[in-house]
DNA sequence: ACAGCGTATGGCACTCAGTGTCAGTCGTAA
DNA sequence: TTACGACTGACACTGAGTGCCATACGCTGT
């Protein structure tokens, strides 16, 4: 009767409906203190339905992750072979913490379910776990021939996921009214100085937190295989060890 | 009838029983096709007693994680703070590490079981998100007047417990076969370079593959904010990056 | 308009994990 | 022997998740 078909958005069925009215009853009394009976008697649907469209009672706190880890590896698997690694996986992060950006309250309150429902925590931590997967496996393309590839990639992935993690636990902590790319921006520069690679930035020279440049002048080789390096005492960490890096061959 | 009074060993009751016996049915028809009646059945126990001595069906395939835990974080907890942190948390993954090697079979058996059983996948990261957490606060601790403490925390622990688990992972595939200290070792050490700590070693000054010593001399600090390193080319890079941290004053 | 057909939905019954409760049993101290 | 406390088993119950089938809706061809 109300809807039939004056719907001005297209494709909003019963999914959606079913995600209404879980967290109404969620945020009213509780996750475990909700049966799946009760969110289908609220959303006036069958019990059938409600386990067509989500697997499992957990589910219908995700509802967007699927297609956001989706968006996420057609993000790292269109091309760009010419970017660094590190700043790639970094930017699907980027990618990852824009979708909760663009619904802080919806984002907030799913942080207030899984910060104290130990079932949708373990959940939370599957879900973030594919995520890694993902970054890794890209990642171990990329370092397809290095020697230790397969652990380097593995251990840029978590700590970029761990990175991101913390840039977005801070962020909904402050109810969203904290700047989320700022934060991630800088959880993440910390990532890319650590693994030796530029921060984000539109790749100038000083990205924005870096400040004045690091050395007064390049390396000077010595004939005795020695290399000089002369720099600023409050030079950024990580434009130093990029200079050792390309002094030393390894970039 | 067969089993009443005549016990060999002595403290290990219904407990280990119910383990053996859950171990046999999921190797034999799998952990999804073997029902809580099964294991019981097997045991010659009541079903009420499985669920008082694991919480669910997957606790029993993670049988002493509990107490590996408690052995990591008290290890974490007794003192030690002369320790480098990063090395710190390092020796405790090997702690962990150390325990899965004890039982080499049964590690690999549960690693075949939790490859291929998606809900044990979830526990099982559920029980290493444990670890990280611990390792975690344990560096937030020892990080607590750094001006990005947690997130250097967050990103550490994170860091180790990826090398961790590359390293067990590897040495599961394995069967068992391969050094696992040796190989965790090389994990490790690659952390602990890539954060600007030393690798392991028995304090040593040259720490196995560390080679030559890094520098030439300590860094000579000019009047005007300026700091010289002289270096070999052939230096670990860890290496050269502990000097900078040490003289830019950031340890 | 009508028959045919694929899809979406609801209802029903079932399995199984997990919990609360209570009765029985065993070992030990008084 | 009795009394007490801890362990165990049996039963009943809730709730998640699944298989199956009947029905209703929308579309197509005649």
């Amino acid at each position: 009767m109300s809807s039939s078909s004056a719907a001005p958005t297209a494709k909003p069925p019963m999914r959606d409906a079913l995600v209404a009215a879980a967290f109404r009853l969620f945020l009213e009394r509780g996750y475990e203190q909700t049966t799946v009976d009760d969110i289908v008697a609220l959303a006036g649907v069958g019990r059938r339905s409600f386990f067509r469209y989500f697997p499992s009672k957990e589910d219908v706190v995700f509802p967007d992750h699927e297609g956001c880890l989706a968006d996420m590896t057609a993000f790292l698997a269109s091309g760009a072979p010419e970017c660094e690694p590190v700043r790639r996986v970094c930017d699907a992060a980027r990618l990852v913490l824009r979708m909760y950006a663009e619904n802080p309250t919806f984002s907030v309150q799913r942080y207030r379910l899984t910060k104290q429902v130990p079932g949708l925590r373990a959940y939370e931590l599957s879900v973030v776990w594919r995520y890694e997967r993902a970054l890794a496996e890209y990642l171990r393309g990329r370092y397809a021939g290095r020697p230790d590839g397969t652990l380097r990639a593995d251990v840029v992935a978590a700590a970029v996921v761990a990175a991101h993690n913390n840039a977005l636990r801070s962020w909904l902590r402050s109810q969203g009214r904290s700047d989320a790319e700022e934060t991630v921006d800088h959880a993440l520069g910390y990532v890319q100085a650590a693994f030796g690679a530029r921060p984000a930035g539109p790749a100038g020279p000083a990205p924005g937190e870096a400040g004045p440049a690091a050395l007064f002048g390049g390396p000077v080789e010595h004939p005795d295989d020695v290399v000089v390096l002369v720099s600023r005492r409050d030079a950024p960490l990580w434009r130093v060890v990029q200079e050792i890096e390309t002094a030393f061959g390894r970039a």
